[in-house]
DNA sequence: AATTTTATTGTTATATTATAACGTTACATT
DNA sequence: AATGTAACGTTATAATATAACAATAAAATT
């Protein structure tokens, strides 16, 4: 079970984080001969400033600061597109957001689990799972291509608030 | 393993799944004293014209042919909402659509097998899938409170097309 | 280096999904 | 019948996403 939970909520040295997702793109993006143009870098990178998805519009605000200028929504989502494509971002149905991958190149299908109080999203690449999953399609005879696995709950931090005194204070929010 | 896959993707007389699901939903409002109104049980009722999703404003479309007047969204938003709520129906992130629920009341978190080609939606409550879930959580720290999990691929039916000619006749399609 | 081709981005407009806010009607209880 | 509540109607708008076409930049070819 391949998964980056952890790291996501402990802290951490999380401009290794960015930069890590940054190199690794570099070596994808040359590998497959696409190119990771300023914009999509910017996009990856805000994807990695925290471990909480973002949605296209979020992205378009943050990223109108960083760059200076203001960029129209298809831009935004030609970016997601091309990151998507290329498996550096995964799309979270249920919320509209879009999140880093932290093992991008390795063929894995993905589980996330996303607090419902401080909205981190941890992803989980389980090989028990996935063969779970394929077996029951076997079974009904689905030819199963894709899959969108999202979980809901607390994430270890706020698992621990909630039983102590409420809310996860501010700062253990990441 | 609960599933109504097989129904789904059989010939049946598809006029008692649409009754069976009008009745339980009877049953289930006189229960918790809700009111299945005019306009909510119309929903359910064009939620269980097909096996398929249906998405708002194709409810709504369909609700107007229906009842002969235009409704706004917030009334198919409000009836969603209802029927949601009473566990009837089940929203399907990936699609932003909505389904009959096979079998409200009974206690489970739900797993679809949704056609890419036809469209169709099965729902499947597996148990072991669910635990090896919460194991999963457990192992994460993760408190698991709800579940969207999707996958996509081909039914039966148009899994055998794509062996042999090409898509599913339209007359497979259901 | 100049030309051609292709990929990327800009721009405008609009489609699609969902909700807020407030008024009105219908129902249920007394 | 009077009152309170739940459901629905209506208008406006928010939030997410894409279509279509023009402009530009980068890469490939000559």
């Amino acid at each position: 079970m391949l998964t980056n939970s952890r790291l996501v909520h402990q802290p951490h040295d999380h401009s290794r984080c960015i930069n890590a997702a940054l190199s690794r793109a570099d070596e994808l993006c040359v590998a497959s001969k696409a190119r990771l143009t300023p914009t999509r870098k910017s996009v990856l990178q805000l994807l990695w400033q925290s471990h909480r998805p973002l949605g296209a519009y979020q992205l378009q605000d943050q990223l109108a600061v960083l760059s200076g200028k203001s960029i129209a929504p298809p831009t935004i989502y030609r970016a997601i597109e091309f990151l998507l494509g290329l498996g550096l971002i995964h799309r979270i149905a249920s919320l509209n957001a879009y999140i880093g991958c932290p093992f991008p190149g390795s063929d894995h299908s993905n589980l996330f689990m996303i607090c419902n109080q401080c909205g981190s999203a941890a992803e989980v690449a389980h090989n028990g799972l996935n063969e779970l999953l394929q077996k029951a399609s076997d079974k009904a005879d689905f030819t199963l291509q894709s899959q969108a696995l999202e979980l809901f709950g607390l994430c270890p931090n706020c698992s621990l608030s909630a039983d102590q005194t409420g809310p996860a204070s501010p700062e253990n929010r990441q």
